[in-house]
DNA sequence: CATGAATGAGCATTCATTCAT
DNA sequence: TATGAATGAATGCTCATTCAT
């Protein structure tokens, strides 16, 4: 309808991304999509093949959007002690965002979808290294270089965030997993000295 | 029809689990659970109100029975080590009988299923407990007692298994959980010395 | 609903029976067939695998029923111009109940649709196996026995049924295939003189 | 954009012919037939009110570009025997270039879909009067011109050109058609002599 | 002349659930 | 206790068609 070129297409990921964080993968239908960003089901199918390729299109932008925010906080981390920081405020900004429960859907999704596996895994790659650069910095010049592998505590981190993204969704007495973070980091602050 | 009291719904009860482990909550089915079991759909709606209240009354079993299990070799554990011993022997037999999809599958679901959520988080309870309970007899007499408060030690214990369960079925790429586990394992050891 | 076993079935072949006769192949949806019946769409789903499933079993039915029919017709024709007549006969009466139809637009929707040709192939067998035994019969014992093989002709007869079938509903200016057959008869009765 | 007047409509009318050869009336979308052309769904409706105008003009141009071909070769039959022979010929060439499909599609189509019966039924037309010149040319001169009435004749070959058109796609064990209009040519042969 | 965007109606299929028997 | 039948709502997806540009 003489909307400029693109846009359109920006206005059905945002609903996505919109349905994801608020229903859930199993109440991101296309229908529910369409109703949040005010168009039809169809308008889905002429700019993505399938519901799944629409949903994986919203985690990576909303993937990618992160990474790039992130990526600058974690350049700055020169201790395991500020690392857990800066993973402290990623899972708070994550959690504030919404976001969170995009990732957490997701990946959970994929454990079922085998369709949605493959994209998902290569999304979180990106992370994974993000995650290794991290402790490479935080680690260097320090005794716990020659300690832990460097590609293991980094899976060991992601790991750990991921079952904090679905507890945060229980939640309930299972307390504060920011709580938790921040624990971390006396604790890492204390062996620093 | 003459079949003994309550056997009939434990038929009902395994297939639910097995229905779970093999095609997750999104192909747990009222039609695949009773193809599986040999019934008829309706007959679940005989036992149960819901096809959720099935569900969590097999994630129940399921836990009950570990739970029995691992409390005795938790309650053997007199080193930080031997904790994360136990944990990667968990870990290890919750992937060979399929329990660990069972968990996963049903935590992931119920941060989309409202209804799922409560009776989730409270199979998770005794876990939690089983874990503060491990924490505090492999730090007992140890300098680690005043350092690692019990509660958010148990807590992190679980979200990583959490996560571990959810990354254990995307695998691909990232690695052993099981290798992760032995590495702490022995890091705590030299941690010991 | 207590409805006799096995009853509904047959409702639900029925109304596909109809629906292909009223409305042809591409007209037989799973709503059409529902609305005619008096059922809801789903409950095609409880006896069918899926919509082509029910639409052969439809043509299967309304073929056999004709083939124990025409059978004892077919076998008492003892000369081509007899057999001419009986294939007349046939073919008023497929005219007039509407079966023509059904055959017509099933066999041409499996040249489209792969899934449906296997069936419809093997449903035809049986009446090309009539013709064979028609030819065989009206031949037997003239001079024509030696001079037309029994499969060719059988087959010949067969397509050029299926070809009057398409024609049929055509219509418009292109005569009477009954007429058509008709003269044949009758060429075929001054043959034999 | 300065292409030469009416290409881009032949370039349609191409796409929709290879659609209909390839897959047929019911894979003869709007979207398929403008991936096979390259240009979008919307042109098809610049040039012709409906889909189904196109795909009639589609039949048009294939049935009279072969109209032509065949109507010298028919005219140079002088016996039934050689009229069969061209029609052999006719067949064969038509199942190579796959324009039997085409008629096959259409034909079998315009009995569900009303709108498409007039026009289908127009484009027959010359065939038949081709088929009646045939057939005159064939018996002239022959006892066979007392017997058979020429219309009926070539409606009689028509019928059973459309079923073989049918037969042709579903094969599989019933032999070839083509075996079939070699022998009727043997068999008028012996007759001539 | 041709496009990209959008629609609305339709499709087959699956689902949890109900209920008379 | 268990079944077979039936429902109603929802699902993802495809379609021909329209139209402003």
């Amino acid at each position: 309808m003489g909307r400029p070129r693109g846009q359109t297409r920006g206005r059905v990921v945002a609903a996505a991304l919109e349905a994801l964080k608020t229903r859930g993968y199993g109440g991101a239908s296309t229908r529910a999509i369409a109703a949040l960003g005010g168009f039809r089901p169809g308008l889905i199918f002429y700019y993505f093949d399938s519901l799944d390729d629409l949903l994986v299109a919203a985690l990576a932008e909303s993937s990618g959007e992160r990474l790039d925010r992130y990526r600058a906080a974690v350049e700055e981390a020169r201790s395991p002690a500020e690392l857990l920081g800066v993973l402290r405020r990623i899972y708070e900004d994550d959690v504030a965002s919404g976001h969170i429960r995009v990732v957490s859907e997701l990946v959970a999704a994929s454990v079922a979808n085998e369709k949605l596996r493959g994209p998902v895994l290569e999304l979180m790659h990106p992370w994974l290294e993000l995650a290794e650069d991290g402790v490479r910095r935080a680690t260097a010049g320090t005794p716990l270089e020659q300690l832990v592998p460097v590609p293991e505590a980094a899976l060991a981190g992601v790991t750990f965030y991921l079952g904090a993204n679905l507890l945060t969704h229980l939640q309930g007495e299972f307390g504060d997993v920011t709580a938790l973070l921040e624990l971390g980091s006396q604790l890492a602050a204390s062996f620093d000295a």
